[in-house]
RNA sequence: GGAGAGAUGGCUGAGUGGUCGAUAGCGCCUGACUUGAAAUCAGGUAAACCCGAAAGGGUUUCGUGGGUUCGAAUCCCACUCUCUCCGCCA
């Protein structure tokens, strides 16, 4: 998990990585744990050893000699069990906090509360009114997508509840295209396509570093029992993301170094509870329980340069994805009270949509350096022979209904129609507008 | 959903209560022979964690989790996965 030499050695980093992550673990709590844990441990395996050895002269005694040797394996037995049991106990609640111990962001992340302290630090594009529109007479995305019948927000909700959606003829095209083309220019650029599970383990979940912590955002499938292990029904999780599914691929692997970098992208259903954000964002498709999703995921080896390029290059695949859709948006540095337990650094791009007069969330890049790999257990063979946990990285290529925000709303005309981004054309055959009727 | 078979080291595959981390073969590494290679012969060859400067020592791991036992790869229970047959199904 995390890498507790590396904690023992520098506690004071973590501690204030906690704090600027406004985490509420004590550092000093989980070490305090940990000596405790490490004392019964040593005690634990000198009685083991003392039983190993008493259980391989076993066979040979005879008589009286076996007798007592019997006797005393016994009495050690007993005291084995409590110590044992004790040393379990301790094992689970090491395990949970260790894995609330977060990743050290980078020294260049700010640090903030929350996302108001991100900073900006590029602009591409120029916010402004659609590009096909004079008048003022601005409609946003759910007044188009209902006159021109391409999304039904009544009757999804009537269907599954509030936050869901239907989207309807072109706008199920439009989806499409959106998400092909963004997958094609993956693939153009040497990235693996993957089509994952939409459930996931908890282990999936975990490693990812979803869980704990996030488990009132996931939808469950089947319920697990504290403690034994059993299940009570299938004990799976509809996936937030696809990065769950491919980030966990090759869990527990070691990998071969010529393979690094591993370029992967997921095309897939996401789905997330989105609790605790009620009256928040409840207009339209903007935060919605069921989205789809090209997500890059990257596997490399354990090198801050070599992460740092990788980082900018996933990031640029989806800025080149906006700029040939033509989209206004801006990047920002992710503050540190808007990061992700594991993250060490994190870029949003945000949109511009007119709706919002303002840039929104549509992307998400994030290095975690080993943070991930070593919940997972994924390590690669390095040229010295050692094994070391691989780095990983991923970001959104494109997440669909978010995107259909800005593509509708700065691409409707005067008419109510909205004009296909020319990208898109070739794969919605080669329509050029979405018109009503 | 029903019936059955199985899960052991990089691979194949032995092992049904004790000196078994585990026979054997393949693969791999080292050495000998050879101008070199092949073949042959000899030796070696799991991982994680802990103690140690090192040499070395210890613990754990035979799908996973429980249990029985002084002692479990081996016996019992539950679960997971794989394969075969039947049923159902996009």
């Amino acid at each position: 998990m995390i890498d507790l030499n590396d904690l023992r050695t520098r506690p004071e980093a973590y501690e204030e990585a906690a704090k600027k992550k406004r985490s509420h673990l004590k550092i000093a709590d989980f070490l305090k744990l940990d000596t405790e844990r490490r004392e019964i441990v040593k005690l634990v395996e000198e009685m083991r050893g003392k039983k190993n050895t008493t259980s391989k002269q076993m066979p040979s005694l005879k008589g009286k000699e076996k007798e007592e040797a019997l006797k005393d394996m016994k009495e050690l037995s007993d005291r084995m069990k409590s110590e044992e049991d004790r040393l379990k106990e301790i094992d689970e609640k090491w395990a949970m906090m260790q894995l609330r111990i977060p990743g050290i962001p980078l020294a260049q992340v700010p640090v903030g509360k929350d996302d108001s302290e991100n900073v900006e630090i590029r602009k591409v594009g120029t916010p402004s009114s659609p590009l096909g529109m004079t008048s003022g007479n601005i409609k946003d995305h759910v007044t188009l997508g209902e006159e021109l019948d391409i999304i039904d927000f009544p009757r999804g909700a009537k269907v599954a509840g509030s936050r869901f959606y239907f989207l309807k003829g072109d706008g199920v095209s439009l989806e499409l295209a959106v998400l092909q083309f963004t997958l094609d220019h993956l693939i153009k650029k040497g990235f693996t396509a993957f089509a994952p599970p939409l459930l996931a383990n908890w282990d999936a979940m975990m490693g990812t570093s979803y869980f704990p912590g996030g488990e009132e955002q996931a939808y469950a499938v089947g319920v697990r029992k504290e403690k034994t292990g059993a299940v009570e029904a299938d004990d799976l999780y509809l996936i937030g993301t696809s990065e769950v599914a491919v980030a966990s691929y090759h869990g527990g692997e070691t990998l071969k170094f010529a393979d690094l970098p591993m370029r992967y992208c997921g095309i897939s259903n996401c789905f997330r509870r989105e609790a605790g954000t009620y009256g928040k964002d409840t207009r339209g498709l903007y935060r919605v329980h069921q989205f789809q999703k090209v997500e890059q995921v990257i596997l490399c080896e354990a090198d801050a340069d070599m992460s740092m390029k990788l980082h900018k290059e996933i990031l640029g695949n989806a800025e080149e994805v906006l700029q040939a859709l033509k989209l206004p948006y801006r990047v920002v540095d992710v503050c540190t009270g808007d990061m992700g337990l594991g993250q060490v650094y994190k870029n949003d791009i945000e949109t511009w949509m007119p709706s919002r007069n303002g840039y929104g969330e549509t992307h998400s890049c994030s290095s975690f350096y080993d943070f991930q790999a070593r919940r997972l257990g994924i390590k690669y063979e390095a040229a010295d022979g050692t094994k070391k946990f691989v780095y990983t990285l991923n970001n959104t290529c494109i997440a669909s209904p978010r995107i259909l925000i800005p593509i509708l709303e700065m691409y409707q005309n005067e008419d109510g129609s909205v004009t296909i981004p020319e990208v898109l054309r070739p794969y919605m055959g080669d329509q050029k507008k979405i018109v009503k009727g």
